[in-house]
DNA sequence: TTATGTAAGTGTAAAATCTACATTAATAAA
DNA sequence: TTTATTAATGTAGATTTTACACTTACATAA
């Protein structure tokens, strides 16, 4: 019968997770050398599969920390891969996720077992199973979302300079940016701290840091605005 | 062991479709009386569940066909839905889908045994299950969707007058919409055909009527657009 | 101490887009 | 032929976006 529960197929669910980080090289992603068959040692998202008392949430917090040591990552749902051969063993689900964190701040956590590796995101090796298309798409979606959200904070230390930020955004955009336009626009969001404190490496002038004001940042998230580039 | 299949716990998977469509009364959902227990008799989002051997976009065109007889429908998938309770039977993860079609065109179709049937999105029962989150998340991304497809066609006649579409963007954006800028703005993405023939219903004077121009449609597909109404 | 080189910081004018808004035109029905 | 009803149409002002170049601050080297 169409509907009984009883007779419908059961499927393995996994999560696979497309962790976004930046530094001065650029965009990069988190990948690691699967250890299990099949495709043991070649590259992959960090995945896992989902289990029984666990929400989609949950399973990719879990697994992204088992890999890497990451704790408290804000992570966002994408899409469900279903192809039936998308993985040779058996008949897998596999719903992705993605996150952006600050390389820096997380270095030492990722110096674990299992050597997860940043790679850039144009510079990386081809994936297994259908991991290269779940890359390409969270890729669209963070170039959508930096239209809507004031994204890219959770990307840069806490004190970063306008350049940092700009570099940023040309990074996830993959075009430039005019660096005055960019840096009103930013300003006319009212959700930075200009300190007085300057960073000094990048020039014998120096540039003033910046943080990120969280208060002001909820308040804008309530009415949406847009960002446009 | 982390990660053998054979130890990974298997779950049910459903799909659940959000079935939009507009007629001279607004934008509405399709819904049926669920016709097996547990919730027998509530309403419900047309769903069921995934096959083995079935890839999700396929299971979502099977299941509105089966309980609507509508063919050629195309969905777009939205988000997993994974509460552990969310199904009070089984443990179900449930992926939603949502379509747009033309009510007129279609009705002969819905009057099957399942009894479908359509209602005004802001007039609707309270459905089973985590079913009217997932049509207000819908909503959104229908409301999203607008400003960079230009959707709608699959919701009008073929031929439509342009009160028509302002009144469906206005339904779906549940805002109004100033008249001239409106159409000054669809023309601008040159899409339509206006054809010498009007219709008569609405006025002494008559409107024209338009089509949809498919191919300029895709050429403007290739470069995203944005519609800002 | 002075000169030099480097990136930071800053404003504006022109162009493009968006918004608000009111009158005339066409026709059927009375 | 008058009347009533909705369709069709354009523009000026406001706002937003874009393109663009010079000065400033400071460390380093001469």
């Amino acid at each position: 019968m169409l509907n009984s529960y009883s007779s419908a197929d059961k499927v393995l669910l996994a999560v696979d997770c497309i962790i976004f980080g930046f530094d001065n090289d650029g965009l990069k992603i988190l990948l690691i050398q699967r250890d299990f068959e099949p495709e043991k040692g070649k590259w992959s998202l960090i995945g896992g599969f989902l289990k029984r008392d666990e929400v989609l949430d949950a399973a990719a917090t879990r697994i992204l920390n088992t890999y890497t040591g990451l704790n408290d990552i804000y992570m966002e749902q994408l899409h469900a891969y279903s192809e039936i051969d998308r993985d040779p063993v058996e008949r897998t689900i596999s719903v992705s996720y993605f996150a952006l964190i600050n390389i820096e701040n997380h270095n030492a956590e990722l110096i674990q077992n299992y050597h997860a590796e940043w790679f850039p995101i144009n510079d990386a090796p081809n994936l297994i199973f259908d991991h290269n298309e779940m890359v390409q798409n969270a890729i669209k979606r963070l170039r959508y979302k930096t239209s809507v959200k004031p994204i890219g904070f959770e990307l840069l230390p806490e004190k970063f300079t306008m350049r940092q930020l700009l570099e940023l955004y040309e990074a996830i955009l993959s075009k430039e940016l005019d660096k005055r336009n960019f840096i009103s626009k930013i300003n006319s969001l009212e959700i930075l701290n200009k300190l007085e404190e300057k960073d000094m490496q990048s020039s014998r002038k120096g540039s003033y840091l910046y943080t990120f004001n969280k208060e002001k940042y909820e308040e804008k998230l309530l009415n949406n605005f847009v960002l446009n580039l």
